[in-house]
RNA sequence: GUGGCUGUAGCUCAGUUGGUUAGAGCAUCGGAUUGUGAUUCCGAAAGUCGGGGGUUCGAGUCCCCUCAGCCACCCCA
């Protein structure tokens, strides 16, 4: 019989244990400093009907989305992100939740675009939203949050970059260009990547500004010095609008929220060329990138929104959130050599080489898993060397070596397998002092 | 979706202008007098040369298609 060749899709993956050790603590982590602040976890199908999720349908959405027809004929699509299946999630129960409601979601998503390094057709958004509310301190709390998430991962040198639409959109409505903006912020969006000249010449080809109006909305992102100093700077610029003045307000009090929590002001990037693809951002913005790394592209964004259910309700939503790019960070994390290449879930091996004592072995590391302490037996009675080796490879910290003469002494051998260093432990009172000793060790490495 | 580069053991790669049974290092597994991770030594296993078709007496080497990876565009996490 001819074999079946084991393979996976274009963009999807498998997960072997040193890719899904990581994986897990990171989501283990973004839960952490979700719950933090108070969110809450949610969770929506995978499949949805089409009509939910190209509701919005640009063509650019439609040409990513897996879609087909279920088996009762149903036009049915995966999601592709966690913000349109949280729309009508919330036009459905809003009622019931409250606002303002805060979640946190992370899930799979699906999109059938091309790879490239860090970005696959199967991966994890870790999104958090707060919405029913306008107000700034929800604005300047995703700052926070941001911030926090990358600093719980274990980065210290990354930039989250701050924008606000409403700046662009009242310079835009001075200008007459206010039809074209998602055109104008599109090109502006490229200028760290192919520069000044490219994206004033993109302006005016694409959008149909005039030379002249490309200049003054290039004039804007280039203002230099201090947050502070292009705060000041933005105000004359956008004055007579009256979008553009509150915009730049709230970008003031967000950057003095964030800093009133004491986060150090060089975290934070005040960059009017940012603008996000999404056209459904309508204030404030934020894209974080690692400094170390920077041409991996954000790995958090997200911004407000003024109405994320209008398609599916008639009562008004505004809302604010970001999106943790998982699989871009692991990427990110694994070319930065932050990934500890730990094998193992339980911290404790017990070789397992006296044939007559495997019930011994089962009840002393059934006692240490008692203490919440994790154990992996070994599963066959192999020399010791060789489950040594093993314990070795997998990145064990610590040992419970004993045989025939150990039990009958009523002790073991606990051995630091970092060091190498092995002391002996009576278990003449119960398992107790082995356990506490066990800690210490692993306290220390 | 468009264009470019790449594809030989688990990993990193050799493989001469097409020429017999495709190699190396590392990793894996076993052994070197019965209970301690290393080094060393011995041995073993492992490849339909990504897959399919074509040219040829003969293809890992040349051509076409396809699949996958990377890069750029597009878009974005």
């Amino acid at each position: 019989m001819a074999l079946i060749p084991p393979r996976t899709l274009k963009g999807f993956r498998d997960y072997l244990p040193e890719a899904m050790i990581p994986r897990e603590q990171l989501i283990a982590t973004a839960q952490r400093v979700y719950r933090s602040y108070g969110f809450s976890p949610i969770d929506t199908p995978a499949l949805e009907y089409l009509e939910i999720l190209t509701g919005k349908g640009s063509d650019e959405t439609d040409r990513q989305l897996y879609k087909f027809q279920d088996h009762g004929g149903r036009d049915v699509g995966l999601r592709f992100d966690l913000t349109v299946p949280l729309a009508r999630f919330a036009a459905q129960h809003i009622q019931k939740l409250g606002t303002p409601f805060k979640r946190y979601h992370i899930a799979t998503v699906w999109r059938g675009e091309n790879t490239q390094r860090g970005r696959y057709r199967e991966f994890m958004q870790c999104d958090f939203d707060t919405i029913g509310t306008k107000s700034v301190t929800a604005d300047i709390e995703t700052g926070l949050v941001i911030h926090d998430l990358l600093r719980a991962i274990g980065f210290s040198k990354f930039t989250i970059r701050i924008n606000n639409r409403m700046v662009l959109n009242g310079l835009l409505d001075k200008l007459g260009l206010a039809d074209k903006s998602t055109e104008l912020l599109r090109s502006l969006d490229k200028l760290a990547k192919i520069g000044r000249d490219k994206v004033a010449a993109e302006m005016i080809a694409a959008s149909g500004a005039t030379a002249a109006q490309a200049d003054e909305v290039l004039k804007l992102s280039e203002l230099a010095g201090s947050n502070a100093d292009i705060l000041q700077q933005l105000g004359p610029l956008v004055a007579g609008s009256e979008t553009g003045e509150e915009g730049v307000g709230r970008l003031g009090e967000v950057l003095a929220g964030i800093a009133a929590a004491g986060i150090d002001d060089a975290r934070l990037l005040l960059d009017v060329s940012i603008a996000r693809g999404l056209d459904y951002y309508t204030g404030v913005i934020f894209e974080t990138f690692l400094d170390d790394l920077p041409t991996i592209g954000s790995v958090c964004s997200g911004g407000r929104y003024d109405n994320l259910a209008g398609l599916f309700t008639k009562q008004e939503l505004p809302g604010i959130g970001a999106s943790l790019g998982l699989d871009r960070l692991l990427a990110a994390m694994e070319e930065l050599d932050m990934l500890a290449k730990v094998r193992t879930t339980a911290p404790v091996f017990m070789p397992y080489f006296d044939r007559e004592r495997l019930g011994d072995y089962l009840a002393l590391a059934a006692q240490i898993r008692g203490a919440d302490i994790g154990v992996e037996v070994f599963p066959e009675p192999k020399k010791l060397g060789q489950q040594l080796k093993y314990a070795d490879s997998r990145g064990f910290s610590v040992a419970v070596i004993a045989g025939g003469n150990e039990f009958a002494a009523r002790t073991v051998q606990l051995k630091n397998l970092h060091s190498g260093d092995s002391e002996e432990v009576s278990l003449a009172e119960g398992s107790a002092v082995l356990v506490a000793r066990i800690r210490s060790i692993l306290s220390i490495v």
